[in-house]
DNA sequence: GCGGTGGCTGAACTCATGTTCAGTAGTCTG
DNA sequence: CAGACTACTGAACATGAGTTCAGCCACCGC
């Protein structure tokens, strides 16, 4: 899965129009892109970098080669400019998504989104967002784990995957443990040398105890029959 | 605090003056605790509630109910009392881990904490220093991971757990998804309804589908043997 | 009693930030 | 060419932040 999505630039363009307002025309030509567009994706650079606090607007516009007015000439606030930055994220990300679902996806969410390479940090971006409460990147979430209990379905159906009590349950907690280890990035680096931002081929320090996990748990059999048992009476007190 | 100190009353006091400076004299006796431990504390608070970046020196010294320059006298700046509060919270940490070895630990690494009740909110605090990069929180996850290499040498011995090949690999890994979930409570909870700082019986929508993968993975035992190699294939690649 | 020391405070200082204002340059419309 | 509109900027404003200052007040050794 890993080196399969490498080349899809045909989308890539479209992206502006398609995540912001109305498409302003495209005006006085373009010597290299839109201010606007400039100003935006350098946000999400900083914003993936510092976060979204530690970064002001003049570190935007100076990395974006503009005045700090002309941030707010077109997006009006640091705020909106920053739920600009969610929806575009969120329409690039879901283009990403569309893009590998034709190569048909894997069991990781976030495959698709680490093969995409050229324009603003997608994943670090949202390693960063994840953790202060935007409601356009919370439901990119709520979609990722749509995604998953219909992946995993498919994949059951198809004798690949095991079946569960729970299918909503395990894709939330599975994705949980993805988003999870993404913004843990720091620590990932420090404890196994990964970049899970980056190029998977790259990471298996990573993926192999992940998918050795995910193939046949860690918990031997009996044990794990007993310690179920437990946790389902349990259940029963407790919500 | 309402139960006041009834479980371990030794252990209580001596925590103030293990996680800061050298025991300054306790002075004009105590009519109820500190202002230092009073400013410390609501600082740990603060900073679990609304990040360390979003919370003042005022708001800090108003939840502790003293003045803002007090907080610069006992501290000398508000990064200091960060460290402080990093240096305080991995001591209680560690504290709760070893009263909780006594008591033969679980597979959750974080289990000890959930019960922790009476302080500072040690796991909210934890949720949202994981991210901002403080040396002290960062080798407190190290221990982690190293108590958890430990702990699943004894598992696998006792025959509960499976071996593996990347005994710290996996550890890691596990680690970072527990510590990830916390990270991403906010998610956990608006998709599964579940407070993981809080107590494990009324988190089963979260606890269920961790046991069941851990327990017997969700990948079919074919599948699993197929994706495996190609995985390791790719391994002699990339890293 | 008395000077001094340390916990503690109200007010003020400095600085960076988000934001506004007034104005310039270039281009399009009539 | 007049007018207008849009992209854009330098300078300034307002606010909230961390921090400092000078002094109060209670206690303690002499």
């Amino acid at each position: 899965m890993s080196s399969a999505t490498a080349s899809d630039p045909a989308s890539g363009p479209a992206s502006d129009a398609m995540a912001s307002e109305p498409l302003r025309a495209p005006g006085p030509a373009d010597p290299d892109r839109t201010a606007r567009a400039r100003i935006r994706d350098a946000a999400i650079t900083r914003f993936a970098a510092d976060g979204v606090a530690a970064t002001s607007v003049r570190a935007i516009a100076e990395e974006a080669g503009v005045s700090p007015p002309l941030v707010m000439h077109h997006f009006g606030s640091k705020d909106r400019l920053r739920v600009a930055c969610d929806q575009h994220v969120a329409a690039l990300v879901r283009e990403q998504k569309h893009a590998a679902m034709a190569a048909g996806g894997g069991l990781d969410p976030l495959a698709a989104m680490r093969a995409y390479e050229g324009g603003p940090p997608l994943l670090g971006y949202l390693a960063r967002t994840l953790i202060d409460g935007s409601p356009h990147v919370a439901e990119l979430v709520d979609e990722m784990v749509a995604d998953a209990v219909g992946y995993m379905a498919e994949g059951e159906a198809a004798g690949i995957l095991m079946p569960t009590e729970d299918p909503e349950g395990r894709a939330a907690v599975l994705t949980l443990w993805s988003l999870g280890a993404l913004v843990l990035g720091e620590h990932a680096k420090r404890l196994l040398g990964v970049d899970l931002t980056g190029d998977p081929a790259h990471s298996m320090r990573y993926f192999l105890p992940a998918l050795e996990i995910m193939g046949r748990g860690i918990i031997a059999p009996e044990a794990y029959e007993q310690i179920s048992a437990s946790f389902h009476d349990a259940q029963e007190d407790g919500t």
